[in-house]
DNA sequence: ATCGACTTTCACCTTACATCA
DNA sequence: CATGATGTAAGGTGAAAGTCG
């Protein structure tokens, strides 16, 4: 019998396991990403935004991020929102906005997604310029040098889109523009409220069309480029908490291996013993394997019965049942 | 139909800053 | 108060996919 079982020590081995850096280049997207939308249970959106459902849940039952990339990219196309509706479906966001008092939300309109904002409205850029009241170090004040950084394309739809809310959002941050030019790259705070809104938004769906983007900018009073930001950042903390339980996962299924090995090991050394001490036991034909079913140790017996009683009794008692040594992790060894 | 330029969005990595112990 | 750790908003980059002429 020949075990080529090698776990090494898991200790050591996984040591990368332990919690992924935060450089870690070697990052292992694949295996993590493709179980983080499904274990965490990111349903798409489905039906809770009104889509058809087919659609997303073609999406959402996609397991890998990159899948639903690739979902997500055909959904933000020209047809993605082709619903008959008169109202986008992508703007059926119920998002209530909790600092808003209810005689300021548009002339009683919902603010619960653009979708109820006339489309000329929403291109001219009319946004709400209430400021959440806890919002102590959010964005409303920390307006900082939105023109020196980032995008040197103008004139395509990002630069419109922020255009758009930093005029609407200009009136609450320029208190704080007069010292700080762009210079210097402030740090901004979203509110309490604002987070929270956020991230209901994306438990309802990890990604952001440019429609919904655009209207939980405006309702939150950020730039599109915030709530993207935003999103990006959120879905990178989701995929690190995944690899990190993938990792705690992985760990433990080396440790038992590790152990099982250990086990195989003493056992062969145990049947190199016996082989060696009663070799005209070994001489016997058609040897099978037997598990004890509460130990779940493996031994062997053989099948002709005039002699498996007695052999069995004798591999009972070197194998079965026998007192095991502790084991803690230690670098494993190949045996050959 | 094909191609290239351009745009958009994403993941990933990194940096800068705020906050807290 | 100083300081290091941590969390997070945002910048930079390259890839992928789409659009358009």
């Amino acid at each position: 019998m020949e075990l080529a079982l090698c776990l090494g020590d898991n200790t050591n081995k996984l040591s990368f396991l332990e919690r992924p850096s935060k450089n870690n280049n070697n990052n292992p997207s694949a295996s993590s990403t493709s179980t983080s939308d499904k274990d965490l249970g990111f349903n798409m959106g489905l039906d809770v935004l009104g889509f058809g459902g087919q659609r997303l849940l073609s999406s959402s039952s996609s397991p890998s991020l990159d899948d639903d990339k690739k979902n997500k990219r055909k959904l933000d196309d020209s047809d993605g929102f082709r619903v008959s509706s008169s109202v986008d479906p992508s703007l059926q966001l119920q998002l209530h906005f909790p600092w808003l008092p209810e005689n300021s939300r548009q002339g009683g309109r919902m603010l619960s997604g653009a979708a109820t904002v006339p489309e000329e409205e929403e291109e001219a850029g009319l946004s709400m310029s209430v400021s959440p009241p806890d919002s102590v170090t959010s964005s409303f004040r920390l307006d900082f040098g939105i023109k020196s950084y980032g995008y040197e394309r103008r004139n395509n739809k990002r630069d419109i889109e922020n255009d758009e809310v930093e005029r609407s959002t200009s009136r609450a941050s320029n208190e704080d523009n007069d010292d700080d030019n762009g210079a210097t790259r402030k740090k901004l705070r979203l509110s309490k409220d604002q987070s929270a809104f956020l991230e209901d938004s994306f438990k309802e769906h990890s990604t952001l069309n440019p429609k919904q983007k655009i209207a939980l900018a405006k309702q939150l009073n950020l730039r599109p480029r915030q709530v993207e930001v935003w999103f990006q950042n959120r879905r990178a903390r989701t995929k690190l908490k995944q690899t990190e339980v993938d990792c705690e996962y992985l760990k433990r299924c080396c440790e038992s291996l590790t152990e099982e090995n250990r086990r195989l090991q003493k056992e062969v050394k145990e049947l190199r013993a016996l082989k060696t001490s009663s070799p005209f036991c070994m001489q016997l034909p058609a040897t099978t394997l037997t598990m004890c079913p509460s130990c779940e140790r493996v031994a062997t017996s053989v099948s002709q019965p005039s002699t498996s009683a007695a052999h069995n009794i004798e591999l009972s008692k070197s194998s079965f049942h026998s007192p095991l040594i502790p084991v803690k992790p230690g670098p494993g060894k190949q045996v050959s």
